[in-house]
RNA sequence: GGCCCGUUCGUCUAGUGGACUAGGACGCCGGCCUUUCAAGCCGGAGAUCACGGGUUCGAAGCCCGUACGGGCCA
């Protein structure tokens, strides 16, 4: 699309790995990612890690995989390696150290020895004189002596912060109003927006793609960047959230839906998922809906992305994965439900999925559809008029030549007709015997994908 | 509470001052097709463009204010 290529290109993702990988994360991977295919950059993975204490290894691991089934693969990582590591915060901590130190003997940081009520107090006060609230340099200008257990502070220099946003155009804060910040807690841990910029530093990354909630974060990583000598990035650029249908944040407590590996386990398909994603805060200025990654990498642009949050929309997503169930080929589309089937074996399955494609919306609708081929349904209760009319049929079908869909449909639409009777009147009697269900493929299909005896004998039994 | 971001059909969105009697998609409703369910095709309902001022010959689109929603900080 004549759009020129940035040369050097690094992005990165910064997952926190604190359970399950959350929806927002596949979304901003893949941003990161159509971004620096765009430009043959670099994509960068770099776990977040500084908060957590337990199981890291296992949340580290439910990210990776996540991301893998998407198939948005990164260059470097903590798994990969690569000349900026290493590539978890927790291993970073001397790093921090170095740069805290340097901004203390640059007094561009104090400690702060202020006690959390302290702080409260202050806060309090300000809250009921009406002002906004600034932390009030105490530290700075006369620190209580006597103490030993302090944070460290960054001093604000004030002004405007200004940077460009690849999505909304210059963005400007006036760091008046932040008051100094922490940069590195009591317990010797850094904060969020001294370890980031750090490390985004470090690493060499040119443009960071992330969540609009990192928007009021982005001046305080500034600032500590310039303070530190290094380059700021090119640009940003902050990307709508996505909200749980009421309209909030889609949040890992509230909405277990936000769990990323549950669309796989329920059926959804990588790429229909990516093409949903992309479109939420999204879109290609066309009418166009259906995109490969390949397609969505050619389409992309940062000027067509939304401001607002967008909210998730499972009918949709529905409708998306129908679509791509629909374009798989025969071969893919059994490979792709096979793991999901075991109880069925492959020349059955494969007889199966033609039937079945037009059917679904997504893999895991297939069991319902196919379950009678291994489970033996409860007899149904039919109304005597119903078992009337299993006679001629059940007499026609053990006629059948060739117990394939085509022939058995074929003779049971004779059976209705000569008995001039409407189609579904013969086919539903003969469905509920054979697999309990209303719902179930095409008549043929559902009788021809059992075996003849198997078939017969529970028709025969639902006569009775 | 402060700062920031946003507000067009139920949802995702098109729209960058006249082509807007506001377009598309999902969903919904109806019809056709049909073997149930789907798929497919055709049609329909659905948005006083959050509200109030202003600027302009002309505003969904620009400016100001209000309301509401969201995010961040503590």
């Amino acid at each position: 699309m004549g759009v020129s290529e940035t040369p050097g290109v690094r992005v990165r993702i910064a997952p926190s790995p604190t359970g399950f990988a959350h929806l927002g994360t596949a979304s901003t991977s893949l941003y990161n990612v159509l971004f620096a295919r765009a430009n043959s950059g670099v994509f960068v993975l770099r776990v977040d890690d500084t908060d957590i204490q337990r199981n890291r290894d296992e949340y580290e691991k439910v990210i990776y995989e996540a991301l893998h089934w998407l198939g948005l693969d990164w260059d470097e990582g903590p798994d990969k390696g690569g000349d900026h590591g290493p590539y978890r915060q927790s291993e970073r901590l001397d790093i921090y150290k170095q740069h805290a130190n340097r901004l203390l003997e640059a007094k561009n940081a104090y400690p702060c020895y202020c006690t959390a009520e302290e702080l409260d107090a202050e806060r309090k006060q300000a809250q009921l004189e009406k002002r906004a609230y600034v932390y009030s340099r105490r530290c700075l200008d006369n620190p209580p002596a006597g103490r030993t257990e302090f944070a460290l502070r960054f001093h604000v220099p004030g002004g405007k912060v200004r940077f460009n946003d690849m999505v909304r155009g210059e963005v400007s804060f006036d760091s008046g109003l932040f008051g100094d910040f922490i940069i590195v807690k009591s317990d010797g841990y850094p904060t969020y927006n001294f370890a980031s910029p750090i490390d985004d530093a470090t690493m060499a990354i040119t443009h960071v793609i992330r969540g609009e909630e990192h928007l009021p974060n982005t001046p305080y990583q500034l600032l500590v960047v310039d303070a530190l000598g290094y380059q700021r990035p090119q640009a940003f650029a902050h990307m709508p959230l996505i909200l749980a249908p009421d309209g909030g944040k889609l949040s890992k407590r509230k909405h277990p839906e936000a769990n990323l590996v549950l669309y796989r386990d329920q059926g959804y398909l990588p790429e229909a998922m990516l093409n949903y994603l992309a479109l939420l805060g999204w879109n290609p200025g066309t009418e166009r809906e259906i995109f490969s990654l390949d397609e969505l990498v050619e389409a992309f642009s940062f000027d067509r992305v939304q401001h607002g949050g967008a909210r998730f929309d499972r009918r949709k997503l529905d409708w998306i994965n129908g679509e791509y169930i629909r374009a798989l080929d025969d071969d893919e589309l059994l490979a792709r439900l096979k793991p999901t089937l075991t109880e069925l074996d492959e020349a059955t399955l494969r007889r199966a999925v033609p039937a079945l494609k037009t059917r679904m919306r997504t893999l895991a609708e297939a069991r319902p559809m196919l379950e009678y081929l291994w489970t033996e349904p409860a007899p149904p209760q039919l109304a005597d008029i119903d078992k009337e009319r299993l006679k001629p049929a059940a007499v026609a079908l053990s006629l059948v030549q060739g117990w394939d869909a085509m022939p058995i449909h074929d003779v049971l639409a004779q059976v209705a007709e000569s008995a001039g009777l409407k189609p579904n009147d013969v086919f539903m009697p003969i469905r509920l015997a054979v697999t309990g269900k209303r719902i179930s493929p095409p008549i043929g299909d559902t009788l021809a994908l059992l075996p003849k005896e198997v078939a017969m004998a529970r028709i025969t039994r639902a006569m009775e």
